[in-house]
Order: C-alpha cells, then sequence, then structure tokens
RNA sequence: GGGCCGCUAGCUCAACUGGCAGAGCAGUUGACUCUUAAUCAAUUGGUUCGGGGUUCGAGUCCCUGGCGGCUCACCA
C-alpha cells in the first residue's frame, strides 16, 4: 500500500505519542459518564442563554463568558481546526451534530504540555473532552476544555471540506468530497466528511421503520424466505446463479419473494410480509442496482383495489413519518404524498399520452403494426404485453409525476396475476407511480393451480422462443396452490426508489451504502 | 453492450494552436490568549489513470487498455 507524506508524518506522529506513554488508540474513554451529545449540549446552552435574564448588560456579558458551571464531556471527531498561539478552537462532530472546543493555557483551561498536544491533533482524530459550556464573544456555543484524551488517531487525512457561512444564513462547502467514484469506493470517507450523505441513510432507515410499523399494526406477520432457491421465479428478471459444494447443487439467488410468501398464505398465514435483498442480473443505471431491497405484502381476503387503498395509506403513513408535511421534493416536482392518488386503468393512460388504444389491437402483429405507423418506439421483444409495457415505459411513466395507480394490466406479462372476469387478456393488476417514476406493483393473486399452471407452461413457451426472463415451471409451488390458497392481494415496492424520492436523490446509488461497482484494478 | 464526456498534488480545480506542470485548501515551520472558509509569513508535495506511438519536444495529438459520469437499449 503506497504511503502519503501526510501518512508518513501521522505515523511518525503516532510513535511519538506511544513513547511519550499515551495510547492512541485506549479502550475506554474517562469521561463516559459526564457525556452529552453535541446536539443536547448547543440546546443547553440555547435553555440556559434565554434563562439568563437580563440584568445589565455588562453582568450579562459576563456571565455568558463564565457559562454554565456544570461540568460535561464531549466525544466525537475533530473536523476543524482554528488554531492559534496560547488559545485554540477545534471542532468536534458527534451523530448529533457539532460542537466547538475552545482550550488556551490558564488556569481555566489547559496546561502547556496539554494545550501543546491539543495543538496537534489532526483533522479526523477522535477524542473526549471535559470543561463547561459556554458562549463566545461571536455567539458561538463553545465548551471550555479542561481536560481531554485521544480516543482514536486518524493517519489517513479525510479530505474535510471548508464551510463558509454567508450573512443571509447558508452555508458554502469549499473543496467537498465529491467525485463519485471515490464516494462509493470509500463510503465510509464519504459519510465521514459529508453529514448529508448521513441524512440520507437516517432517512432511509426511517422509512424502513415506519413500513414495518405499518404493516404490524395491521396485523401482517414478518417473515424471512429463503435467498438461496433451487428455482427462481415471481418477477420477469435473469437471476444470479450460485452453488452449493457439498450438495452439489446449482442455486439461484432470488429475483423476488412471491412464491415463497404465497406459499405461506396456503399454509394459514393470513398476512405476511418479507423486507429484504433482491437479485437481478440485469444492466446498472440511475435506478437499478444488481441487489436492491424490496417489501413484499400478502393479504388474504383481499385484492388489488384493497390493496391499492392500504398502498396509499401506508406511503401516506411513510411520508408522515420522514418528510415535513409528508410533502417530497423530487427532480423538482412538489409531491403531495399525504393526497389521494389518481386512479387510472392503463388502457387510458397509455391513450392519453399515445392517442393509441391497445384494445383495439388484440394480437401482437397488429398492435406492432399500429405503434409504427405512429412512429412511436416497439419494445424489441415482442409480445403483445411487452409492446404495452413499452408503451407505457416511453410515455406515461414520466409523466405520473403526484402519486398515481395504473390498473388493469395485460396478461401475458403477469403470469401470477388473477384474470379479470369476463376479461381474458386483462389481469388484476396496478402498478403505482410517485415523481415520474415507478414504484411498486400489486394484484390480486392468482390461486387457480389449473390456471397458474397453464400460465408457466406459456411462460415457458416464451423461455424456449428466447425470452431470458421467462419464469421457469415451479412444481412445488403448484402443488401448494392445489392445496387452496384463500384470495388474496399481494404487494411489491421497491425501497431504494422509495428513498430516492424520499431524499430527492436522482441516482440509487446515492440510496445505497456500498452500491455496485465495476472491480477497482 | 452502443454513443458522448471525463480521469492532472491528499481534496477541489487551472494549464491558449503541442513549448519550463500551476492555484486554493489540507500538510510542514514560524507568529498570534475569543476563532469560525481564522489571519500573516515561509515551505514540502506530481508515474498528468496504465501501455504504446507521432514529434526536437506530449497533460495536450494518434492507437490501445482500465475506471467513472451521462445517455440509449434491457430491467424494478
Amino acid at each position: 500500500m503506497d504511503i502519503t507524506e501526510v501518512e508518513r508524518d501521522r505515523l511518525a506522529k503516532l510513535e511519538g505519542l506511544k513513547s511519550g506513554g499515551i495510547d492512541p488508540y485506549p479502550p475506554r474513554q474517562q469521561f463516559r459518564e459526564l457525556r452529552i451529545l453535541a446536539a443536547d449540549a448547543v440546546q443547553k446552552v440555547a435553555e440556559w442563554q434565554k434563562e439568563l435574564l437580563v440584568p445589565g448588560d455588562e453582568e450579562r456579558q459576563k456571565a455568558l463568558h463564565q457559562g454554565i458551571p456544570e461540568v460535561v464531556a464531549i466525544m466525537g471527531r475533530v473536523i476543524v481546526r482554528r488554531v492559534m498561539g496560547k488559545a485554540s478552537f477545534l471542532q468536534l462532530e458527534d451523530v448529533s451534530g457539532r460542537m466547538q472546543l475552545y482550550a488556551r493555557i490558564g488556569e481555566d483551561s489547559l496546561d502547556t504540555s496539554s494545550f501543546e498536544r491539543f495543538k496537534d491533533l489532526d483533522l479526523g482524530d477522535f477524542i473526549e473532552a471535559r470543561g463547561n459550556l459556554f458562549i463566545t464573544r461571536t455567539g458561538e456555543p463553545t465548551l471550555r476544555v479542561n481536560a481531554w484524551n485521544l480516543l482514536s488517531k486518524s493517519i489517513s487525512p479525510l479530505p474535510f471540506p471548508k464551510e463558509e457561512k454567508l450573512t443571509d444564513g447558508s452555508v458554502v462547502r469549499h473543496s467537498a468530497l465529491a467525485d463519485p467514484e471515490l464516494r462509493y469506493r470509500q463510503r465510509y470517507a464519504d459519510l465521514a466528511v459529508n453529514p448529508e450523505v448521513r441524512q440520507i441513510f437516517v432517512k432511509r432507515a426511517k422509512i424502513v421503520k415506519s413500513l414495518r410499523e405499518f404493516l404490524d399494526t395491521h396485523g401482517f406477520l414478518e417473515v424471512e424466505t429463503p435467498v438461496l432457491q433451487p428455482i427462481y421465479g415471481g418477477a420477469a428478471a435473469r437471476p444470479f446463479t450460485t452453488h452449493h459444494n457439498q450438495l452439489d447443487q446449482d442455486l439461484y439467488l432470488r429475483i423476488s419473494f412471491e412464491l415463497y410468501l404465497k406459499r405461506l398464505l396456503v399454509g394459514n398465514l393470513e398476512r405476511v410480509y418479507e423486507i429484504g435483498r433482491d437479485f437481478r442480473n440485469e444492466g446498472v443505471s440511475f435506478k437499478h442496482n444488481p441487489e436492491f431491497t424490496q417489501l413484499e405484502f400478502y393479504m388474504a381476503y383481499a385484492d388489488f383495489t384493497s390493496i391499492m387503498d392500504l398502498t396509499e395509506q401506508m406511503i401516506r403513513h411513510a411520508a408522515r413519518q420522514v418528510l415535513p408535511d409528508g410533502v417530497a421534493h423530487f427532480r423538482g416536482h412538489v409531491v403531495d404524498l399525504t393526497q389521494k392518488w389518481q386512479r387510472i386503468p392503463l388502457r387510458e393512460a397509455i391513450l392519453e399520452f399515445t392517442g393509441l388504444d391497445y384494445t383495439a389491437y388484440p394480437d401482437e402483429e397488429t398492435l406492432e403494426d399500429a405503434i409504427r405507423k405512429r412512429g412511436l418506439n416497439a419494445n424489441t421483444v415482442r409480445t403483445r404485453g411487452k409492446l404495452i409495457d413499452g408503451l407505457l415505459g416511453d410515455y406515461v411513466e414520466k409523466n405520473l409525476v403526484q402519486p398515481t395507480f395504473l390498473y388493469d394490466y395485460p396478461r401475458d406479462i403477469s403470469p401470477l396475476a388473477k384474470s379479470k372476469f369476463g376479461d381474458p387478456s386483462t389481469v388484476e393488476r396496478f402498478e403505482g407511480f410517485v415523481g415520474g417514476i415507478e414504484i411498486c406493483n400489486a394484484f390480486s393473486e392468482l390461486n387457480d393451480p389449473l390456471d397458474q399452471e397453464q400460465r408457466f407452461i406459456e411462460e415457458s413457451i416464451g423461455a424456449r422462443m428466447g425470452d431470458e426472463e421467462a419464469n421457469p415451471l415451479d412444481e412445488d409451488y403448484l402443488r401448494a396452490m392445489r392445496y387452496g390458497m384463500p384470495p388474496c392481494g399481494g404487494f411489491g415496492m421497491g425501497i431504494d426508489r422509495l428513498a430516492m424520492i424520499f431524499t430527492n436523490n436522482d441516482s440509487i446509488r446515492e440510496v445505497i451504502l456500498f452500491p455496485h461497482l465495476r472491480k477497482d484494478e
């Protein structure tokens, strides 16, 4: 591993500390009992300042400058250094926020040797500092340090930005770590120096928590089903393959949870959900990562319309938990997630944005012909359903900014959904769109084992015709269906995409901690 | 996979039609007892992504490889 000059200097400094009897990575903190979070300290100072009535400016100034007598400790990472001759300022960051430290040579602060070591700290070091809180002349809440310890020495320099506060209160960051490749490959450094990146993942965790909370209170049981599957299915996607050595068995990483979760409904678990990772061996893009987080739930005695209602409630719940006012700002749009969702039949949506009514073209050939005649893009893998899906993706999706459900989908791209009564080419299915991207997919689940078998057979014909995404026939799943599955609605949602919308990020990589990148050589 | 753009100091970026590789920040040294992009003075730091070529001379032009970003196709 190459070592930079800075690293060489820091390693030398480390040796110096050790030979001076200081452990640069001590096992314990001395001030643990006194610890308060930076944000709480700031709060404390603000309250104390408010309580301090105004007996006279001079006295008040003196009291402010002296500070709160109570002794507290702050632990965190050094992110700003402003070192002077006999007085110095550092800024410490912990999980809650930031706190300025002030130290000087003097009875109320540090002795000379402790102060010299304080000045010698580097950006990135972790320390604990004990003292009392006060307000500087410039009004900054500050801890006056009267004792401190190194907690962890930083060897490699982190690229901390400089932050400039403008007169209007906004903050300009100079020389921030911005190269996306570096940020993703060294996410730890990205997180360390870019607090707004940490906030994305705090928000993401809140989203997941709120969804879980919603489902738990609605009688759903959280379950875990196999990631390694002998037969994959439940979505139109190519799988990753792997191998079990001892059993000498080829296995697939799951592309969805669907077939296993529905087996559980056969087993009388009426409401189940799973939040976990799916793996799809497809292209990587701003909205696709090879592994992504999915929520699926299945609910007995429900159909796709009840799932629409529930989806609306669930997203509204998440929005209210995570976003102020439940309003998302995404790609310059203002999206109110507390409002009622629009519900439009797929046919009408495509008609509106392309002028083409696909119900007038009952088969693949006539539909493709009609699409080409209008100068629209025709999907390259041609089945009637895929052509329709293509129109949706190319012309409709980006226009669905406010929360919208499209419903009634073609049967041949929905092999696990129940047919619409009296319309064999259509199934009871909907997809949800927010901010111009699809976020969820749901249907009345097909529970007719004979129909299901027929669909699998159609799929396997598709597979033989070269459709690499066609699902293989799952005998065990059919056996489960033959025992009887209650009528139910099922739902799947990409958590990453929801996180994109909630955090106003255009790229899925921004909301995945360690997104997939090409190998680094 | 295709197209376009990019890769220069630890970080953010300059370097004209090919002509001495630079700045700010970080680092180092010194000054400074309330600073906040602290300031002031001095200073270190480079395989210009790798390999090959053209040329008196290449960060710059050509070929080739790597990685990234955007985009198109496929997909959630």
